[in-house]
DNA sequence: CCAATAATGATAGTATTACTATCTATAACA
DNA sequence: TGTTATAGATAGTAATACTATCATTATTGG
């Protein structure tokens, strides 16, 4: 049995659903490889068009440009993981059980989830590590937020605050330790491997190191 | 008296020293107040140029390019935080009470500081909560270490590192910790102010709420 | 099966960005 | 007074970020 996901994403996010066309999925395909490789700062649509084999005006056809282009992959993640989390929790009553898988999804070294055949999600985990928050540490933050575009972000961390909730209904902060854990989870990672003074984890560059530290932290943290 | 705090920079950081002449203190005064006003993807040289009244070519003598500025602004900010930290945190021994000034400092709303004719402290406090991080999320965020565009950072962090383990000297991620209360200082401040449903500070919007949530957070992890 | 429609390919063109180069004028300094 | 550093003025290039147009090829619905 092969069971392919599908991920239904807002419609704001591009002009031509990319998934519904083989153009399309290659533009995330090698959207995906490009800035893994590149950075986002150096990818641009005439690079992708070569390197698809099609033309600029192609895949201005499918997005309005590069930036709505990186939402549309980050947003994609977020609903995949956010799915993982769904999948991987399930039948799991105790919360703070729970709370640590999903800490757990977090800082771990994704690999290629084989259900989505032109999503590359270990490469896209390391893109989100990199240039994640920069989807909305723009000046069009409020516009986009409006055109729900960081949902599936929200969606996660409002899943994890209950969570939290949960585990320690007396904790005050549930949301700010659910988007702290979700953004430690990644930036300690890029620390680790780029600017590692900043961190504890030596040049292991394990990802035990990180899940540790946020363990520590959250269930100290939220300890009743 | 009146007294000019003068900032020495790393010299890989600039072609030419702005901080030695009109046109490059110009540069560095108008480049924060278009980055505040209209964010870094916007910003360029002929914008800032204009802005001045010079040339291209003028600012292309004190800058390689707009990232080098970026970093640049930012690393002063550190520098200079790193200096009000040691003024306001002097005389104090106790390392707990030390570390509480710290998060406020870093959390707090800054107001220009007069000692700097030349920089207004505010905006470039606004613009590292949002521009900041840009700084090292690069590909070339290696060799930019390497040449220690970083350093003021990384000191900070050190600094504050160094004071977690007075408090606890047996906690075992007293880096990592400093580094996620450097970050989460600034994106909680960005959540609140953007995407408010990612925190649990409403339309108060007060940074007291983000130093209650940090402390928490932080003398809870550490506690003996 | 044919006609209409949608998607793609091919090509061209524009404004802006990110620089580099050169030459002149001015100020500073020794 | 002559030399050097700094700044201003102007020009030019390659790349980026788009927009527009027209022909061609698939797809589908009657």
């Amino acid at each position: 049995m092969v069971i392919e996901l599908q991920i239904k994403m807002n419609e704001k996010l591009f002009l031509r659903n990319p998934e519904q066309s083989e153009l399309g999925k290659k533009i995330i395909m090698h959207s995906i490889q490009l800035i893994h490789k590149s950075g986002f700062e150096a990818f641009t649509f005439r690079k992708l068009a070569e390197d698809i084999g099609t033309t600029e005006a192609g895949v201005y056809r499918y997005f309005e440009n590069k930036h709505r282009l990186l939402i549309y992959i980050v947003a994609w993640y977020w609903t995949w993981l956010q799915y993982q989390v769904m999948y991987q929790t399930n039948n799991i009553n105790d919360p703070i059980v729970k709370l640590k898988m999903i800490i757990k999804l977090l800082a771990t070294t994704v690999e290629d989830d084989l259900s989505t055949s032109y999503v590359d999600e270990g490469l896209l985990h390391q893109i989100i590590i990199t240039e994640g928050s920069k989807t909305y540490l723009t000046k069009r933050v409020s516009e986009d937020n409006k055109d729900k575009l960081f949902k599936p972000y929200k969606d996660l961390c409002a899943h994890i605050a209950n969570i939290i909730k949960e585990c320690n209904p007396n904790y005050c902060y549930p949301k700010s330790l659910a988007s702290t854990i979700i953004e430690m989870a990644h930036f300690q990672n890029f620390f680790m491997n780029n600017l590692p003074s900043l961190t504890d984890f030596g040049q292991g560059k394990d990802d035990n190191s990180i899940i540790a530290f946020l363990d520590d932290l959250v269930f100290k943290t939220i300890a009743v």
